[in-house]
DNA sequence: ACTGGCCTTCGAGCGCACTCGAAGTGTCAG
DNA sequence: CTGACACTTCGAGTGCGCTCGAAGGCCAGT
């Protein structure tokens, strides 16, 4: 039974160990981390993998409460799958949007920069 | 010559009258917006064609603060597309780096979804 | 002339997601 | 055993991008 410290949970998550605390503090954990004798925090491979997902969600742009609420349709148990779905759905959803949106802009910002370019070209030909 | 009010510009921007005044102390637009004889300000279509560009910038991620300094190489006037190309191209690539990263992040939850879409149909089945 | 409503400036406040620091305890190599 | 350093909790602070409210001015319609 592998088990990792807080800096070691860190540095396999991306997170920081500031973080980590605060992402269980605001519950975000499906359980309160294990602690060793001393009181130190001990992280499973199960609670990095739910971490790995947690981390995927807000890379993707879900706020930290919605991931709350997540996490507490997966703390309650079995029977809920449907509703957890139509969340990460949902999720999917706006995500998707948000992507056509950004590269519709992104088009805009495109042809903003071949007119730069164009205008860099005359000028070093002039030059 | 056709003008517009906060309100009006506010309604064609899609941005709301404070942030407008926001973007204006903040430095983004390219001179100080025209007022009417009582001190209102006056957006001409040029105004309202920057508060666009702006808008996809900020729409595709870039942070206020560089945005003022693209509004500051564009004030300066002609001479420096080099200067401006780099920053678009900059930011161009930043968003590029990010819409991949997204979607892979997507993927992974996509297979998350599919976990919950077969849990959910045995459910249904075996009901 | 009055009223309602939009405009002005200014500075303060907000929501989010961290991020940090203080004060104290625990752990471990030499 | 000692020194260095990682860990703990707690509350406060930060940076970003707005967002709002107060206090007052201007103006169109009746």
């Amino acid at each position: 039974m592998t088990s990792y410290t807080i800096a070691e949970a860190a540095d396999l998550t991306g997170l920081t160990a500031h973080t980590l605390r605060y992402y269980e503090r605001d519950g975000l954990m499906l359980h309160a981390v294990d602690r060793s004798s001393s009181g130190h925090r001990r992280y499973t491979d199960l609670d990095l993998h739910w971490l790995e997902l947690l981390s995927r969600l807000r890379a993707t742009g879900m706020p930290i409460r919605e991931m709350r609420r997540y996490a507490a349709l997966v703390r309650s148990g079995a029977g809920n799958e449907q509703e957890r779905l139509d969340l990460l759905r949902e999720h999917r959803r706006r995500v998707l949007e948000q992507l056509a949106e950004v590269q519709e802009h992104l088009g805009a910002i495109d042809r903003k920069i071949g007119i730069y370019l164009d205008a860099v070209e005359r000028t070093s030909v002039s030059a």
